[in-house]
DNA sequence: GGGCAGGTCTAAG
DNA sequence: CTTAGACCTGCC
C-alpha cells in the first residue's frame, strides 16, 4: 500500500488522484453532465478489468487530453497529453474539475439522513446507489455550448455533435492512442465561422442558438464569468441564460449547475419530471419542490435522481 | 418507415 | 399565464 499522500507519483509516472470512493468515474461520467469522456477499457486486459470493476476514461479538459485509471482502490492520472504546460499541476487540475475539496461522502450521507427522515427511501436508494458521484466543474462556455446542443436530443447524437463541432473548431491536442483530439473550440473559433456551424452533424436547428451564443460571448454581451455564484445568485443567471435564443428553463439549469458551480439549480426534464410525479405526486412547481425537499442539495439529488432512474430503467 | 429523444419557440386561447 | 404543435436528425 502506497503513503496516503495527495500527490504520490508512481513509479509507472501515474498520479494518484483519491481514493475510488471518493470519487467514481463511471457513475460521474455517465450520469449525463458531460459529454467527453469515454470508456476505454484496456485492450490488453480487457477481462482483468470486467473482474475487478476497474476502469479507464478518456476524455478531453482544460485542453488536456486526459487519460485516468482505476487500481488498487484508487483513481489515478494515467497521463495527461500533450505534456501539461500550464503553471497547473496536472493534479491541481483536476482536483478543481472534480471538486475533491466537497466532501461528497458525507454530503451523500447528509441526504441520505433527511430523507430518511423524511420517509423518502426513493432518495435513500438513489444516494446509496449514487455514491462516488460527483458534480463536475465544467468549463462555462464548454457547458453552455453543450446543453444547448441537448435540447431535444438524445447522449448519442448530442456526443456526435459535440465531437464533429470540436473537430471542426477546435484546436488540435494531437493523437493519443491513435486517435485525434481536439479542444472544445473557443468562442471566437465559432463566431468567426457561423455558415460552418449549420454543417455541424445532427446540430440541425439548434445551431442558430450555437451562433448566436458563441457571438453573444466573443462580443462581451454575455460574460459567463458574471454568472457565477462569486457575482451572481442562482435565479439571476437563469434569468439572464434564459434571455438567449435555444435556452429554456431546463437547459438553464444544466448550465448553471454544471458550468457555473449553481449547486441550488435543479434541471427539470422528462425523467424528473416522472419520477417527482411518480416518487412524489408532484404535477408542477417541480423546482419549487426540490429546493424545500432537498434543502441545500438540490442539484446532487436531481444527478442522484435522475442517474438511479436511468440504471434501474436500463436493467430492465 | 413511423416514432422517439435528457426542450424551446411560437401562435393561440 | 397556460397549452398544443412543429421542429433537425440519427437510430431502432
Amino acid at each position: 500500500m502506497d503513503s496516503d499522500t495527495k500527490n504520490t507519483k508512481s513509479s509507472t509516472g501515474e498520479i494518484k488522484l483519491c481514493r475510488d470512493k471518493e470519487l467514481d468515474l463511471r457513475k460521474t461520467f455517465e450520469c449525463g453532465q458531460c459529454f467527453r469522456w469515454n470508456n476505454a477499457a484496456h485492450t490488453d486486459n480487457r477481462h482483468e478489468e470486467a473482474v475487478s470493476g476497474d476502469v479507464r476514461y478518456i476524455g478531453v479538459a482544460h485542453k488536456n487530453i486526459i487519460d485516468l485509471r482505476t487500481h488498487d482502490g484508487a483513481v489515478y492520472i494515467h497521463r495527461i497529453h500533450p505534456q501539461n504546460t500550464s503553471h497547473i499541476a496536472d493534479y491541481d487540475i483536476l482536483f478543481n474539475y472534480f471538486s475533491l475539496d466537497e466532501d461528497y461522502i458525507k454530503i451523500q450521507d447528509n441526504i441520505a439522513d433527511f430523507s430518511q427522515k423524511n420517509g423518502d427511501k426513493f432518495m435513500v436508494d438513489a444516494a446509496k446507489y449514487c455514491s462516488g458521484l460527483r458534480i463536475l466543474r465544467q468549463d462555462p462556455f464548454e457547458a453552455l455550448i453543450s446543453f444547448i446542443i441537448s435540447a431535444n436530443n438524445n447522449i448519442p447524437k448530442i456526443k456526435l455533435s459535440i465531437e464533429d463541432m470540436c473537430a471542426r473548431f477546435g484546436k488540435s491536442l494531437g493523437e493519443y492512442g491513435g486517435k485525434a483530439y481536439h479542444a472544445f473550440p473557443a468562442p471566437e473559433a465559432l463566431a468567426s465561422r457561423p455558415d460552418e456551424i449549420e454543417n455541424i452533424r445532427a446540430i440541425g436547428y439548434r445551431a442558430r442558438a450555437v451562433r448566436e451564443a458563441a457571438a453573444k460571448v466573443l462580443s462581451g454581451e454575455l460574460i459567463l464569468e458574471e454568472l457565477t455564484p462569486k457575482y451572481s445568485t442562482f435565479k439571476d443567471s437563469v434569468k439572464t441564460l434564459r434571455t438567449l435564443y435555444g435556452i429554456g428553463e431546463k437547459v438553464a439549469n444544466c448550465v448553471a449547475l454544471f458550468g457555473l458551480g449553481h449547486m441550488d439549480a435543479f434541471p427539470v426534464d422528462t425523467w424528473i419530471k416522472k419520477a417527482l410525479t411518480s416518487q412524489y405526486g408532484i404535477e408542477k412547481d417541480f423546482e419549487k419542490f426540490a429546493a424545500e425537499h432537498f434543502k441545500v442539495h438540490p442539484g446532487i439529488a436531481q444527478q442522484y435522481m435522475f442517474f438511479y432512474l436511468r440504471e434501474q430503467n436500463f436493467k430492465k
